[in-house]
DNA sequence: GTTAAAACCGAACGATCGTGCTAATGTCGC
DNA sequence: GCGACATTAGCACGATCGTTCGGTTTTAAC
């Protein structure tokens, strides 16, 4: 065997990987123990064994999200030249993100933000609230390296222009994956390429 | 008693009322019988019959939603005179009833909405869709007002304008209720007098 | 191949879930 | 105030929940 990974590590994977379509559909409270195990074909209390309690297995499928954004949206952002493009990039891949792969329809970060909005305190809500921080500052960070690379206006807000990205992506979540809007892609895109629009510096008047 | 109704629809009013606010914090399917029966002060059996089905509360529950987001943000809206102003009104009542209602963080209809976003043909979620459709076609119904007064360009795409509307909402509830970003009002508001500017027509140049 | 550790199973725990049934209690038109 | 009806309580059902424990099987280092 290849992989460098013991057994334990590699049915914890298994694990993990089909409680995040579980949880697509029914939640993180929702996830039930006894239904996980019979999809991945072990005992109640084999499974149960991996984590001490169902917190931990929540927690688990957190970071196995945030693993995933980071691998199929955060990297590919980051291998592209700064600035503008980089920023289109990440535009593209988080919609890719979000139209879902093969059954996970909608980022489960956002079933979570939603599922403990009310829940101070609750490790997976601040784990969520970490996530989402991140995020929030690599958008940012992002915006104000395409100042820097002169791409956009001087006067431009990096947190401003992250709050209405952050709109823009959100929003076609709902279209797309609640509503089955067949618009939704283009309203998207028209809508970055206006958020790009009145970023980029204004042409020099002579 | 002035009220015209009867004792089964006031109990019937207070157990809804009752389950909204639980429902904000453990969502439409953590909802427990028993709890809310304990909350309200009834027997299990006793609040049961008001609700043939525990589907049936979870539907009572998100019409509820819809009455209060109708009476407080849509009535509101439409007793403000045609056009922009109509618009600001729009999106500040959204504002204050995203900020909620004491203990009511976050609108529960968005809370429905990615709890049953992959549950294809299940009555909370066409009911939660059917409202969803109902909110964008009133704002791009004002936004078409708007066009109409002349206040906005004849070009604009309604449609278009609902899309970045919702976003910039959707973005404040994550921003304000999730993060407790202190900023979330301010890019909020920043957001929507860009959105409004890029919409009016153009300054008559001479 | 031996052996200690890791992985997994089976059964059971008390609790709580949604939902019926029957009977007692309350409401309200007459 | 009586009677019809709506409203609520009490109890129980089977199912499922997360979790624990003792024991069996499998892994993997030596």
């Amino acid at each position: 065997m290849s992989k460098g990974q013991s057994k334990g590590e590699q049915t914890r994977r298994a694990i993990v990987s089909r409680a995040l379509s579980l949880v697509s559909e029914v939640g993180y409270e929702g996830l039930s123990i006894g239904v996980l195990a019979d999809a991945v074909k072990l005992s109640k209390s084999g499974l149960f064994a991996h984590f001490k309690s169902k917190e931990a297995l929540q927690l688990g499928v957190i970071q196995e999200v945030v693993n995933r954004i980071t691998l199929s949206v955060v990297q590919p952002a980051l291998a592209t030249r700064r600035g503008e493009p980089r920023l289109r990039v990440l535009f593209e891949k988080e919609l890719e993100w979000i139209r879902g792969e093969a059954g996970l329809r909608g980022c489960p970060l956002q079933k979570a933000a939603l599922e403990y909005h009310n829940r101070l305190g609750h490790p997976v809500r601040e784990r969520v609230v970490h996530a989402f921080r991140d995020w929030r500052e690599l958008v940012a960070r992002c915006a104000q390296t395409a100042i820097d690379e002169g791409h956009f206006r001087d006067d431009l807000d990096p947190e401003q222009f992250a709050y209405e990205f952050d709109g823009i992506t959100m929003m076609y979540q709902q279209r797309q994956g609640l509503m089955r809007d067949r618009d939704a892609a283009e309203h998207a895109q028209t809508a970055f390429e206006s958020l790009l629009s009145r970023s980029r510096r204004p042409p020099r008047v002579s």
